[in-house]
DNA sequence: CTGTTAGCGCTTTCAT
DNA sequence: ATGAAAGCGCTAACAG
């Protein structure tokens, strides 16, 4: 026998489907001998209310549909987890969806979550953001975590990805080092090209001579740079890289390769990922607290959902600095 | 103005809601000249089908449910990561859910995704399944993975922790180790009771001294091991956790201590979570393939939707033992 | 307080 | 090939 529905429910129990559903869902104008009678039906034939049907009818899903460009590494993962945190505290369920592929291809996913969810987290840093919210319905709700990027109309998180690049390079100088390359991300992000350009500006303040590697996040392009690296060991002292996962391969690489980090190369990243504090020495990095701005986007999502939304703008997060690899080169030498 | 219908493409079309159905959907028979009427309408009109209403009608959602314990560290990062490959290959979305707290409000859960999806692919290690999936209606698909723990008649995927414990222990000792504690996971979860008890039973085989200390699988769990150890230190020579996050986290304590590992102390971990190659020395552990049983789940359970689902009994998966540290014992002394 | 009835937006017989 | 109408399972007016 297939599912029990509200009409069963109700032809057994001699009622109404109107009551059982008032019954069920804690109605208050029901008397107490109804309710019971009903819940004792419901509960024999092992009813279990359709929430589709429900969600369709009341026009709410209670769904938020979560769109990442990848779930690889510990930075979706992270993002995920705060997401996650977030959304069950509301009361959300989460609709998982990543956007291998192209731009095309995201945007017609993008479409496909009407009437499954109640909003939408986007995070699309490499994928022109315009046009992807372009074949949306300007009625539902979504916001964007997307670095500097965003959409006219649109709310989004941002992160000041140039300023934390300026401190990066400046905490470097500080310490004494001043021939400092900057492995980037893929040029088609825009966090990986914010942060490039704040390394440039940080680079020519202080009078130095860049020294760009083109990266792309990977752990692939982290051991290629420090196998380039390695060659010219004496010409650099410092390596930021524009994610950790990248500092991290690297900084394996350089240990393969009997290269002292930091004392003769420090080593930088960028997110501060679980990971960071674990590999050695451990990674000095620009903290994003990835997780915190997943749980920041549900819940502003949450009270766009619910028309709650104040107009306050929100702040450009502004990474902070954690320094674990100590080591100065002034007091060295 | 609200979201555009098939009623109101119909409406503006000429034609009957059930044509535009047809011709939105590819159905053959419905001739090209009204086909491209309404594809043209429906452009213009910015009509974007619901998904939940389809759902309703057709009593297929395309999402699956993925019921997790949690979603903090690896490991999980790592399962979902798997679930989510596999599931946008099948087409699925993925429903995502973890049961913080009790097994009532899990299953509460479990309940409540009804409608909402296809079949369900849950993990719950530490809870009572048998009860779990009590309230479940037996007619929805679902798969559990979870150790060598099951339900009868749900299909599991199985793996063998007692035989890779074994399998650890014996590679402890075979690299001369003889006097190696075990850092347990919380006694609640099965996975972590059968990797205890294989543990145990090649102790025993080997005619050793079993040393357990109890842990819960978390960081903080594995630095208070440590701390116990180091002021033990001359009376063990291995330490095996029963998950890598505890064992990564005494490792740096050890560090920290000033201990030689391996040398002075081996450390192993179980899983071989991507941080398990990073740290240093990398991890001695037994490979669990987390994202390739998660892929697995989800082509399982597809299957069990599809009604295609051969009777083929899942072999239960023996993890590989991953030697990264290989200092031996007998060659030092 | 309870029952009747009309949808939610879509698919799908069943006629024509 | 197309249209009318009957659902999918639920909630919510609107009456009584």
């Amino acid at each position: 026998m297939a599912h029990a529905t509200v009409r069963d429910v109700a032809r057994m129990a001699g009622v109404s489907v109107a009551s059982v559903s008032r019954a069920l869902n804690g109605s208050t104008s029901v008397r107490s001998e109804m309710r019971q009678r009903i819940e004792a039906v419901a509960q024999q034939l092992g009813y279990v209310p359709h929430v589709g049907a429900r969600s369709l009818s009341m026009a709410r899903t209670h769904t938020i549909g979560v769109m990442l460009p990848d779930l690889h590494g510990e930075f979706f993962s992270e993002l995920v987890r705060g997401i996650d945190r977030e959304a069950s505290a509301c009361g959300l369920h989460l609709l998982l969806s990543n956007m291998h592929g192209d731009l095309h291809r995201a945007s017609e996913v993008m479409r496909t979550m009407r009437g499954r969810v109640d909003g939408l987290v986007v995070m699309a840093p490499d994928l022109d953001v315009a046009t992807l919210f372009g074949g949306l319905p300007a009625t539902i709700p979504a916001i964007l975590i997307n670095g500097d990027a965003g959409v006219p109309g649109r709310p989004a998180l941002r992160v000041n990805n140039h300023a934390a690049a300026v401190a990066m390079v400046d905490h470097l100088v500080d310490t004494g080092r001043r021939r400092i390359v900057h492995l980037t991300g893929p040029m088609g992000n825009v966090e990986a090209r914010d942060r490039l350009r704040g390394y440039r500006d940080a680079i020519r303040d202080h009078g130095l001579t860049e020294w760009v590697i083109e990266g792309d996040f990977s752990e692939e392009a982290g051991l290629a740079a420090a196998t380039e690296l390695v060659g010219r060991i004496d010409q650099c002292d410092a390596l930021f890289a524009a994610n950790d996962m990248m500092a991290i391969t690297a900084m394996a690489a350089f240990r393969e390769a009997g290269i002292a980090v930091p004392d003769q190369l420090a080593v930088a990243g960028f997110d501060d990922v679980p990971l960071a504090r674990f590999v050695s020495p451990p990674l000095t990095t620009m903290r994003v607290d990835v997780s915190g701005m997943g749980a920041r986007a549900v819940r502003r999502l949450a009270l766009i959902i619910n028309d709650q939304a104040d107009d306050q703008e929100l702040e450009p997060r502004l990474p902070t600095l954690v320094v674990r690899q100590t080591t100065s080169l002034n007091h060295q030498r």
